[in-house]
DNA sequence: GCTAACAACGATATGTTATATCAATTTTTA
DNA sequence: TAAAAATTGATATAACATATCGTTGTTAGC
């Protein structure tokens, strides 16, 4: 899907929720969208200033990445402080309580994944027995991508994590 | 388990894998032991101060904790920025390949659990048919710890998250 | 349209987490 | 005991993040 559509769904969800998908937290969420790798919120702002597309601080980033989050648009990837776009903004969007993230180490590649809804189940009632309440479900795995695993294999210079 | 027989047991697993558990390292981990909760390594550094433990600046932590996670002796947990002595010292400790731990986000209390091994199971198979290759399978999960819980209730201006 | 209330944004300061580097010291090995 | 290796000390700097306050822009009631 194009990311043109995205952002139209995008805005169309916030209207929903009685929120503003502003021209500024629009092209935060579309430098996401064009850069499929997850990105820092410093990263996001070098890109502003590299693609000349007018200055956006760090600390704008910051809220607008909140801003983001709270309308379920991005996530943030915990273990690397990272941010990536939701995948689902432009399909049903609300069947995914739990998400899942594979990233990689290397490149920060993430693929948004759907863990059967059994096995969440199972973590759930593990859990359970527990003292503790599981809150915003959301699993991060650390991984290598293919390609980086290929570029290991034939570049000796490469370092791996 | 007292205190004092986990770190001998550390000392041994070190010996037998050709490393050493200095007195500062052993510090550091009895630190970890004591506490509870989760610490970052500042915490560690403050808490020496505090202690008049003499003197554990935070880059000797930061190195230390390096050695105690190579060592099999800590967990780095990514999400929370913060490290805890691993609860499988003094028992078997190579029966877990996939650690999974509950973090309470607002105490950093930390249970290391051994959930059901057919949720792992597929959670690996669901990775497998990915482009992507899980390392160092570790698992953080957000929790809120049920004292944390019972003082929300009771207590108004308690923050949650 | 005017104004009050609120939301969004800009700017600065500061706090927290982490890595890099090189010198000094201690321990091990030959 | 001297050389080599491991450990520790010390400083600088990078990377990630929050707090605060003033300004600008938008919305809602009059």
């Amino acid at each position: 899907m194009k990311i043109q559509q995205i952002l139209e769904r995008a805005e169309r969800l916030c209207i929903e929720r009685g929120t503003r998908l502003t021209s500024k937290r629009k092209r935060v969420l579309e430098c996401l969208l064009r850069h499929k790798n997850a990105l820092s919120a410093y990263n996001i702002a070098d890109a502003f200033k590299q693609e000349a597309e007018g200055d956006m601080p760090p600390m704008s980033v910051y809220r607008i990445l909140e801003f983001l989050e709270d309308n379920l648009l991005v996530h943030k990837l915990h273990t690397a402080n990272k941010y990536v776009a939701c995948s689902h903004i432009s399909c049903d969007h609300r069947h995914y309580k739990t998400s899942q993230f594979l990233i990689c180490l290397k490149c920060s590649k993430v693929e948004e994944v759907s863990i059967n809804n059994l096995v969440i189940g199972e973590l759930h009632k593990s859990i359970e027995r527990t003292e503790f309440r599981m809150i915003s479900p959301q699993f991060e795995i650390n991984c290598i991508c293919n390609t980086c695993d290929q570029d290991k294999k034939y570049s000796s210079n490469t370092q791996l994590i």
